[in-house]
DNA sequence: TTAATAATCACCCAAACTTCGGTATAATTA
DNA sequence: TAATTATACCGAAGTTTGGGTGATTATTAA
């Protein structure tokens, strides 16, 4: 545990109480120390070339720019800058949007002094802290759906559109004839109710069909 | 902690040392027994109606059937069923087919006495347990790149394509022409070197440009 | 500060592909 | 046996794509 320096770890968070109780935890460690604190992102932002951050803690809901939106500028930025949520939800659509938006982990505003040193340390490791239900969200938004409308043809049809594959080229793949492939996705068109291939794809990611 | 049941496991695992040992360590255990420890999917899931297991520990390697075709099949005929991956890679690829599949978490076979049971204990507690590794690998899949060859509007663009929408559709959002979104839709096709919307959603998925 | 580059917008035509609305038969499964 | 699934064909209407051309506004580099 001989650490050099001190990873640096910028707070943005607007409830006041809440940024000095987390810059104290942060503060007491040996391997981590606070090199700036602020109650929105636009002031983070402005002194992000300063303070140089390794790691954010970053809260969702804050005044002005948002925390999913911070997120992307300061990734945008500094790309091996890690950021980890801090939420009192743990709203499925939010989380993802921060995930996409480049945050690598996600815990709630109630961690107690062990919780937050272990998230951090767990994004030094390389790893992603999060708490289990957000995990199992995670996990749960990968597993293709069993009740699919589909048959086992249509899913593969749907599969190859999925792929970008043309009807010549999908009639080919699967040695059927490209009317027979047209009639399958007129099929797959009419249980999911849309009327194109891209609509197809869109409606097939959002409801896990592949 | 008094569970009136024990949770029934059952242990897929084609290397007898391993199955047994997991197998004393789970009913080891005051919350979980061992219904069933198979070498091979195949007589697993013929086994499955009398085991009735509420956990599967699963190997991903296995002669016959591989431990990815077997999630599926065990969780077809029941999605209660929770399975845990078992394996001694950590590949990119097996991860995301496993979790496509249905697994809900992934531990490797080295799993000492007090991971295998944490693994059992957060599952029963629904949550997902996988190693760092497995949790960054799966966090950094929703991040977006940050190297996109689009511009903005282009990004907007390919956005709204992969929600299905028409050229019509397109325009009609952003209050641009049809013809314009029509200048930007080439111009994407172009940078990404495809020649549909369908691949053009491949690629945009591939690479994380949305 | 100018020059160059990138981004955004707009239009035309022709070819290619997709979608819609039908019809119909074998094979498989419940 | 009835229902479902997978196969196959036709033609008309609609949408997308490819190949051009050109203008206006940022943004960046010299």
């Amino acid at each position: 545990m001989s650490l050099p320096f001190k990873k640096r770890v910028v707070i943005i968070e607007d409830d006041q109480e809440i940024r000095e109780s987390f810059s104290l935890i942060v503060n007491s460690s040996q391997r981590f120390m606070v090199v700036g604190a602020y109650g929105n992102c636009e002031d983070a932002i402005a002194a992000l070339n300063r303070d140089k951050p390794e790691i954010v803690l970053m809260d969702i809901e804050l005044p002005g720019m948002n925390g999913i939106k911070g997120t992307q500028i300061i990734r945008d930025k500094n790309s091996s800058t890690e950021i980890i949520m801090v939420t009192v939800y743990e709203d499925s659509d939010l989380v993802f949007e921060a995930l996409k938006a480049g945050a690598s982990g996600y815990i709630t505003k109630s961690a107690n002094y062990t919780e937050l040193l272990s998230a951090l340390e767990e994004i030094v490791r390389g790893g992603a802290p999060m708490s289990s239900r957000i995990a199992r969200m995670v996990i749960d938004n990968y597993h293709i759906n069993p009740n699919s409308p589909l048959t086992k043809r249509e899913t593969t049809i749907l599969q190859l559109i999925s792929e970008g594959k043309t009807y010549t080229q999908i009639s080919e793949e699967l040695f059927i004839s490209k009317e027979t492939a047209k009639t399958h996705i007129k099929n797959i068109y009419s249980k999911l109710q849309v009327n194109s291939k891209s609509e197809a794809i869109a409606k097939a990611n959002h409801d896990k069909l592949i």
